[in-house]
DNA sequence: CTGTGGGCAACGTGCCGACAA
DNA sequence: TTGTCGGCACGTTGCCCACAG
C-alpha cells in the first residue's frame, strides 16, 4: 500500500535495491508479525534528525504529560513502505504499528516467522575512487561485478559497448554507457555517468549499487560514506512539537489500541525501536549482568559488517522518565579504543553473548539468515575475441 | 538570542533582509508585545509543509484526546528568532510564547506598540529576467539602484568597477564584480554572480535583494518567484507525529501556562497563525456579517502588494472540531475571478472594512506603518566623465 | 535605460590509451 | 586488475559590445 504516489506499487527488485540502500545491518520485520516498539528509540531518532537539541527543557516538562506511556508496546506491523529522500536518497520507512493484547499473541507469533527465499537477483556494490567522481572521466566497473551483473556484452563489437538503463528508488531512469576497452581492457561506464554523479552529489568513499532483476532489469542506488551522514538538517518543526508529537501519538495509540505510524530512518536512527517480538522474547532468555561478556555488530567504514566485542559494566534505566525499560539497559565498555563512536549504552536484543568458539556448533546447523550475496548463478563470462594488442 | 550557531547574533541589517525576503506581507510581532496564538493555523501550517496529509484519521481519533485546547491562545512573544533554510534559503521564524492569564492584560499592552524607526538602510529587489540567470552573462543592476544602494564607484577609471563582498542570511559571503561599462553605459554584476544564481538555484522570476547598512556593509538575500513555492518537501518525520506535537505543545501550554516554540514559515503558512494582540482587538470592532463588503491585501506575482476586493457569504465554523473560533470563520466570495487562488475562508483580522474612499481620512492623518522603501537619502550621483561614445 | 544576442577566448568536461600499483 | 594521469577535442561559460524595445 502507500498513498505515495512515486513508490504505490514497489516490486521485489525495488524491496532489494531498499535494503541494499539501507546497509547490511538494517533487516525490516515481515508485514504482519509481531514487534515491540520502543518509544525511546523512536524519540532518539528524532533528537538524531533535529539539529537544535534545544528547548530540552520544554520537552521534559510537556513529557509528563504522557507519564502512562510505557516503554514498550506490543503491535503488530500492520503495513509497511518503504521510502526514500527526493532530494537526498536517504532510505527511510513509514511503519503502520498496531498494539496489540498481550493475551491474544499465539504460539506462532511468538516464533520467528519463515525466512523469505531470496530471489535470484544480482547484485554489486563498489565505494567510488577518487577518478570515479572527477569530472575528468567514468566509472570503473571491476571486473567481476560487471561480469556477474551487467548484462552481457557482444564482445565481437569493436569495442563492445552497450547503453544500459537503470532505475532508482524514486523511479527515475539513468542512462549509462557500457564499454569495454582500453590495454589491459577494462569495464567502464562512460556516458551518462557523470550526469548521475553530479545529480546524486556522489563524492570520493560514497558507494553505488547495481543490481539486476531475473528479467533483466536493472537498478542502481547509493548509500552515502558514514562520516558523511551528519549532514546539516532543515527542519521546519521545531523539535519540542516532534518530540511532543511522537509522544502523544503513541500514548493515544496505546490507551485505545489503535494504529499509528512511525517514520524509521536507519542511516541516522542511533538504534532500531521497532524489533521483531521473537527477537525481544530470545534475549530475554539470557541472563545479563555486569561483568558479562558480548559481541556486537557494526556496520564499518567500508559499509561491510564486523563484530566488536564488550563488557557490561552495569544494568540501570537509561532514561528515569521510563524506570526498568529495557532500551539501553546496559552500560557497556568495549574493547577497542577505536569503539569510541558505538554507544556507553545498548539494549538486551542488540547484543550476543560472547560463547567460545569450541562450544558452538558445527557450522551447517546454524540457522543464520542468508547472507546479502546470493547463491552466485554466475555466467563466468571470459572476455574472449577483440583483444587487439599485447 | 537563539542557540543557533550560524545566527547567534543578528544585527539589525540581517532582520531588514529576513523580512525583505519574507515579503511585504509579513509583519512580526514585536518581542515582548501581546501575540494571539491559533492552533488551527499552526496545523494549517504544518499540513502545507508536508506531502502527505495521509493518515487523516490517525489525526482525527487522537485529537480528541485535546479537545479541552481552546481555538487561541493569549501569549506573549517572548522571543523570536529569524532563520533561513540552509538548503532553500526560505526563511521562518523560531517562536517564543508564553500563555498569559487574561487578568494580567494592562491597559497599555492592549495598544499598538510604538513603532520602530527604520535605520538608514537602502534597499533594492529585482525580479530575475532570462539574461539574469542565463549562463551566457552576469546581472544588469538598474541603474538607479545601483546608485542609490551600491557603494559609490570611482568614475574615473576605465573602465569603473569595484569588488563587492555581501553576505546571506546564513552569514555566508559572496563576491561580485561590479562594474560600469557599455554603450551605453549600464551597472553590471559580472564576476561571482554564476555561482550565485546556480548556488541559490535561482531561475528567471526569482528576486534577488540587495541591502546596505549605514556602516556600507551589503546583504544578499533571494526570493522565490510565488509559483515556484509548490516544491517537493522531505520530511522524515510522520505527519501524524507533526500533527499531534503541536496539539501536544500547545495543549500542554494552555494548562499549565509554560511556554513552548512555535516555527512560522511565512512562505509556506496559508496565514498567519501568531497575531499582534491590538490587531485581534480591533477586529472585534467591526460587525462582519454575511453580506459585508471588505478588502484584503495579497502578493501579486511581482511580488508586490495588491488588495482584493470580495463579500462575506457567511459566518461559520471553519472546523467542527473548534466550535466559535474566529479562525476563518467567514466564507468569503471574491470579486475577481483570477482570484481562484484565493483562500474561501478569512479572519477577522485578515481583512478590513470596505469604506468608500469619499469618506477617508485626508492621508496625512494616516496611521499606516512607514513603507518597506526608507525615507531615500538619495546621493544622486550623476555619471560624469569616462564617456567615450556616442 | 536595460533585455537580448553575436562574437570570441578561456576554461571545463569527458573520451581515449598509457602506465604502474 | 584498476586507479590515476597526459593528451586532446569539443561544448560551455562568461566577458565584451551592438542594437533595439
Amino acid at each position: 500500500g502507500g498513498m505515495d504516489g512515486n513508490l504505490s506499487r514497489m516490486d521485489e527488485l525495488d524491496s532489494e535495491l531498499w535494503h541494499a540502500c539501507a546497509g547490511p545491518l538494517t533487516s525490516l520485520p515481515p508485514v504482519g508479525s509481531l514487534v515491540m516498539y520502543w518509544p525511546q528509540g523512536h524519540i532518539e531518532q528524532v533528537v538524531a534528525c533535529t539539529p537544535d537539541s534545544a528547548a530540552a527543557g520544554e520537552v521534559h516538562e510537556a513529557s509528563t504529560h504522557f507519564k502512562s506511556l510505557p516503554s514498550h508496546l506490543l503491535c503488530k506491523l500492520g503495513n509497511i513502505d518503504l521510502l526514500a529522500d527526493p532530494h537526498t536518497d536517504e532510505v527511510f520507512a513509514n511503519m503502520v504499528l498496531v498494539p496489540q493484547h498481550e493475551g491474544t499473541v499465539t504460539k506462532e507469533m511468538r516464533e520467528a516467522p519463515a525466512v523469505t527465499r531470496q530471489k535470484n537477483v544480482r547484485m554489486f556494490c563498489k565505494t567510488l575512487t577518487a577518478s570515479d567522481t572527477s569530472t575528468h572521466g567514468g566509472f570503473s566497473v571491476p571486473r567481476r561485478s560487471a561480469e556477474d551483473c551487467l548484462p552481457l556484452l557482444d564482445y565481437n563489437m569493436n569495442p563492445p559497448c552497450q547503453e544500459l538503463v537503470a532505475k532508482d528508488l524514486h523511479g527515475t531512469e539513468w542512462n549509462f554507457r557500457h564499454i569495454y576497452r582500453g590495454h589491459p581492457r577494462r569495464h567502464l561506464l562512460t556516458t551518462g555517468w557523470s550526469t548521475f554523479v553530479s545529480a546524486k552529489k556522489l563524492v570520493a568513499g560514497d558507494t553505488v549499487i547495481f543490481l539486476r532483476g531475473e528479467n533483466g532489469q536493472l537498478r542502481v542506488g547509493v548509500r552515502r560514506a558514514t562520516k558523511q551522514l551528519p549532514q546539516a538538517r532543515s527542519t521546519h518543526f521545531s523539535s519540542t512539537n516532534l518530540h511532543l508529537g511522537v509522544l502523544a501519538s503513541a500514548h493515544h495509540a496505546a490507551q485505545h489500541y489503535l494504529r499509528f505510524s512511525a517514520i524509521f530512518n536507519p542511516r541516522t536512527s542511533p538504534s532500531e525501536f521497532v524489533i521483531p517480538y521473537h527477537k525481544y522474547l530470545k534475549s530475554q532468555e539470557n541472563k545479563l549482568t555486569a561483568g558479562s561478556r558480548f559481541k556486537m555488530k557494526f556496520e564499518t567504514e567500508e559499509s561491510s559488517e564486523r563484530k566488536y566485542a564488550g563488557t557490561i559494566v552495569e544494568v540501570s534505566d537509561a532514561d528515569p522518565k521510563w524506570p526498568d525499560s529495557l532500551w539501553r539497559s546496559m552500560k557497556v565498555q568495549w574493547d577497542e579504543i577505536s569503539a569510541s563512536e558505538r554507544h556507553e549504552r545498548v539494549s538486551p536484543w542488540e547484543i550476543e553473548p560472547f560463547v567460545p568458539i569450541s562450544t558452538l556448533l558445527p557450522p551447517q546447523m546454524g540457522l543464520r539468515p542468508a547472507k546479502r550475496r546470493p547463491p552466485t548463478l554466475v555466467t563466468e563470462v571470459a572476455p574472449q575475441g577483440s583483444s587487439q594488442g599485447t
